[in-house]
This record gives structure tokens, C-alpha cells and sequence, in this order.
DNA sequence: AAGGGATATGTCGAGCTATGCATAACCCCT
DNA sequence: AGGGGTTATGCATAGCTCGACATATCCCTT
């Protein structure tokens, strides 16, 4: 038997829209609110700015809350920031997230860790 | 604000093999045991044969243990059906993936119900 | 006036996954 | 012996997602 280890994804569906939310867009805002810019962001997160920005479009359309406020130009070129709103839901998610997270290896070595050796 | 709900998707990886096991190869082992076949199986989940077959061989690959019991021809053209392993672990991610699916409506509504409205 | 750096968007191609199709082997029954 | 229904497997194709490009716009700084 090969060692076995526990995955999971989490995400949160619109009515009409797959992936409103979820665990890339959460550490997108998180990203977000380290670097100050949706380029650093991304580039923090190695994925491309175009999937940054789609991502971002997609959540705040879905969830009908502006997250972040962006703002171009300037002497930094410009910035991206978290709103209060955004904060909210990055900390409500990393907490709901996180539990999750304790669970599955909770539940791991309670169901499976017999079979799983 | 539209309404929401949480998802969710589970798996094990074993150390070479991304989805060695998870939710889709749990139903499939499922459907076996009421189908009696993987014919049948993959038509109540509405996935191709093909599909179901090649999982069905990655996850024993992976797991290296024989979860279903195979036969060709015979009266009924053959048949597919669950091992005591198969069994087991049916059983077992049954009860893993229920505890994990109980927590995250709980913590959905702990954590974000309020949010989310 | 020109440049720098970030946001804003459309588009085309690569990569992966599932599906469809084709074919073979197998075994009980008529 | 032949047919039916299932397992077994390769291959070619369709679909979807992400990344790479290509531009355009904006505004502060030099």
C-alpha cells in the first residue's frame, strides 16, 4: 500500500455562477492585501495577471460586493486594495476554510487511517 | 447579493498518483455494489464506460488492492462486484466524506451565513 | 512632453480530460 | 455454432481552462 494523504477543495456557487468564491480566489484577496496590487499578487501567486483579473471580475460580479477598490495610474502606476467588505469575507472564509481543513485530518485518521496505512 | 451555498470535492493522492481515490471513484464503487455491474454503474452516474473503467483501474492501481471482482461472458455477458476491500472501503470514505460534508454546512452557516445572506 | 508601472480586455493556442468509436475476448444459452 | 451482453483497451476528437500576447487607458513624476 502507498502512502495515502487526504486532498479537498472548498468553493462557493452563485445560482447562476460556478466558483463564485473559493480557495484561489480567497487567497487571491489575501495575496491582494499583502502586496498592495493585483500585479504583485499574482506574480506572488504565480499565476498569469489575466487570470488575477478574471478571477476578481468574476467574484465581485457574482457576489454583487466590491471586494477591492482599484485605482489606475498615479506615481506607483496604480494599486488595488481591499475594501472593508474584502476584508471581511477573506477572514470569515479563512476561518470557515479552516475549520474544514482540521476536520478532514480529523476525520481522516478516524475513518480511513486503518485502511490508509 | 445572490443566493450561495458551499461545495465541496475530496480525494487521496497516493505518492505518485494524483486521485488515487475520491468522491467520483467512491460513487462509481457504489453504483457497483447496487448495479451489480460497471455497465449499469456508469449509466446511472451518466458517465462513459470508458471512464468508469479507467478509473476503476487507477484507483486499484493506486491502491494497490483489488476492490472489485471481474468477470467476462457468462449468462448475463458478466458482471463487476465489490470485494470485502471493496467493501471497506466504501464504507469508510462513506463515513469520512459524510463528516466532512456535515461540517462544512455547519461551518458555512458559523462562519459565513452571515455574510453570505 | 515623455515615460513608467499598473489596471483593463480581447484573442489565439497549448494542455488536459472526457467522450465516442472501433475492436477483441469471454462465456452461458438456445 | 451463433448470438447477446459485458469486460477490456487503443485511438482520435471535442470541450474547457489557463497562459501567453497584444493593446489600450490612466495619472503621477521627471
Amino acid at each position: 500500500m502507498k502512502k495515502l494523504q487526504p486532498r479537498f477543495k472548498l468553493w462557493l456557487n452563485a445560482q447562476n455562477i460556478q466558483g463564485a468564491f473559493g480557495d484561489g480566489k480567497w487567497r487571491l484577496l489575501r495575496a491582494i492585501q499583502t502586496e498592495g496590487s493585483l500585479q504583485a499578487a499574482s506574480r506572488l501567486l504565480q499565476i498569469s495577471y489575466r487570470k488575477a483579473w478574471g478571477d476578481l471580475k468574476k467574484t465581485q460580479s457574482a457576489l454583487g460586493v466590491a471586494l477591492v477598490a482599484k485605482q489606475r495610474g498615479g506615481k506607483s502606476g496604480g494599486q488595488t486594495v481591499l475594501t472593508d467588505k474584502g476584508k471581511e469575507w477573506l477572514d470569515a472564509y479563512g476561518r470557515f476554510r479552516k475549520q474544514i481543513e482540521q476536520t478532514v485530518q480529523t476525520a481522516w485518521a478516524k475513518h480511513l487511517g486503518r485502511l490508509a496505512r
